[in-house]
DNA sequence: TAATTATGACGTAAATATACGTCAAGTAAT
DNA sequence: ATTACTTGACGTATATTTACGTCATAATTA
């Protein structure tokens, strides 16, 4: 039993840790950036976009997925990926939220040493 | 070679993922919470407060000196840690930036399938 | 001075992430 | 019907992360 203390966290900071994660590679971010760029849905090969094999994009694509970030929807032999923006307005949101409210102490108070 | 791919992607997005990944783990989103929650510069073992070994939160500790989200300032014996809010602003507007950019296609567009 | 305390350096086992190849199955085109 | 194409499932090698123990070192304290 060396591993695996997430559950000793609370759920909240958890989740956040989760989405963070989510944005943590740069393969995503392009991912997400490009869904945007476009403007569509984005069908089959994103890999052509990234310098990464298809195989290796489809993780990342479930990954995002699995988050709820992007959506994916089967249409015949195809898949067309969306961004899902109300979850990237959530995740935004309870991100900035998260960091806004992290405050040093002010200079010269008590065990500030700032 | 089969990893480290990183370098395929633009620098940009490449410093914001590891922005992402410093707070991609629990514990130090904890960390960052509870030296905001004291309003002061903790010195010593943080580890009392979560329920990590003494070493496991210095390497987190070190992660977000690394990259600038806390400093560390040494005082005799003992390290005062600190938020550092400068970085954290950088985050929180390279966060909120990035994700305001990220937009959907409009309904009923071209190949917009949401 | 000796003991205690605080921290850093180093090593390491286990878990997880990353990148990709291969195969299988379903769909569409010929 | 056969072929080509698109995707998912599975396996896997390598890299990285996580959690921690141990030892070393420097600074206090007794």
């Amino acid at each position: 039993m060396v591993q695996s203390k997430t559950e000793l966290f609370e759920k909240e900071l958890t989740e956040m840790a989760d989405f963070f994660k989510a944005l943590s590679h740069p393969a995503r971010l392009r991912i997400l950036q490009f869904l945007s760029e476009t403007k569509t849905c984005i069908t089959g090969d994103i890999s052509d976009e990234l310098s990464l094999g298809r195989t290796t994009v489809n993780q990342h694509l479930n990954e995002l997925k699995d988050l709820g970030l992007i959506k994916g929807e089967t249409e015949g032999v195809k898949v067309n990926y969306c961004l899902n923006e109300a979850t990237i307005r959530k995740v935004e949101s309870q991100l900035s939220g998260f960091l806004a409210t992290l405050k040093t102490c002010d200079t010269g108070t008590k065990n500030c040493k700032i």
